[in-house]
DNA sequence: CTAATAAGTTAGATAAATCTAACAATAGTC
DNA sequence: GACTATTGTTAGATTTATCTAACTTATTAG
């Protein structure tokens, strides 16, 4: 289909088009860490492959077969960092790098068995969203930890970002998808809150909670 | 290290230097399917990268350096088919066209892991020697079938070809690495031979029995 | 041993993905 | 609303891996 730098492309044009659906060539040219000329002349050839739509000056969105091609590799790489940890035993903070190259491999019948042995499953170890092959993407309806109102009870669901640096950060406070958290207070001063859990308490910051997705107990 | 380009040039020029250790543009350049300016100009480039060692108009040979290379994409290659049989449920015909994008991948880890979750095999799923970290390859002193004498029992232990066709072919006569076969008989006219296995009798043309190597029992 | 064939090389072109330098258009500020 | 800063575009160069056409060297067959 289309060569692994067009994949990249893409994938990154999915995830910066979240938002509002729009991307501009700047956005696009940064995230990639190319030259804006580079970006721009990409641009050109994607549009006309038809993955997305675009006039001078203009700023740029997926089309519909954009969109479902992005899915698709996005897929692969969600399946992918899910077989490395669950079948792998690798730890959820190294994957992304190894998925990073797995994504481009042509094998539709690769990544079926991939999913068919870990029994199909909706999210990556990070919590998000597998695309289906279709390339729909189901969007969890996960309330981020900073909107919580004390009193209520939560379990860690997915992450809104997964660097490598929050992945160990989480590690390091022994937290991981599945915790139970305690939401105790918020400050007004810093828009810290606190949280027990596992018997212990602990203040995190907006920074952070506003990085974890959960879903509420009842 | 090297462009997957050029990690597909050192395991071609590996498998071709097997025999006489020398290789000839021509065969190289038909073996990768490019044309000979193609090759020339990549051995010129692999040349000055040390991987091997070339003058105009006189045949190739891989330096130290380049066989130690090869040997270790060709390590990649054959832990991960190994990995797909074992791990992952493909049959030995379909594993190779998987592992040739596969073993491009640049996370040591990543073909560690599966070493160690399949207990470090030393053979792949096809019955070759699987190089050691060092690119070290143990060969196996198989004989060929064709070469056994009548009255001898022995055992399937490795394959001289593992082109789709014949791996099917195989599987078509109930034939899998570990079966045991007796030599009945061999033809002095066509070189097939008459073995027992499985409570029946099969001939195997020349073609097939010299692709068979087997360990003789006692 | 020459002549024909095969093998290898050089030169020059192409496509993909990238860059820098220079220019054009849009947006934001006073 | 004009000026400046940001964003986007064009032009032209570079690298890698590839090709064809044309030429040279080596090998082989009479």
């Amino acid at each position: 289909m289309a060569t692994s730098t067009e994949e990249n492309y893409l994938k990154a044009l999915l995830h910066l088009s979240e938002k509002t659906g729009e991307v501009s060539i700047s956005e696009l040219s940064s995230a990639l860490e190319v030259s804006k000329p580079t970006a721009n002349s990409m641009v050109k050839n994607l549009k006309n492959q038809g993955f997305l739509s675009y006039e001078k000056y203009k700023p740029l969105s997926l089309t519909g077969k954009g969109r479902k091609a992005a899915a698709l590799i996005l897929r692969k790489h969600r399946l992918t960092e899910m077989f490395l940890v669950e079948k792998m035993g690798f730890g959820w903070e190294e994957v992304h790098e190894i998925a990073e190259q797995v994504e481009h491999i042509a094998s539709p019948v690769f990544f079926d068995r991939m999913d068919e042995l870990m029994d199909f499953p909706s999210v990556d170890p990070h919590g998000s969203p597998i695309p289906d092959k279709e390339g729909k993407i189901h969007q969890l309806s996960n309330k981020r930890l900073n909107e919580c109102t004390p009193g209520v009870e939560v379990v860690l669901a997915a992450l809104g970002e997964s660097s490598k640096e929050f992945l160990e950060f989480l590690d390091s406070r022994g937290l991981a998808l599945g915790s139970r958290l305690k939401v105790i207070s918020k400050s007004a001063f810093d828009n810290s809150i606190l949280v027990a859990f596992d018997d212990k308490k602990e203040s995190l910051s907006n920074k952070v909670s506003e990085r974890l997705l959960v879903d509420e107990l009842n």
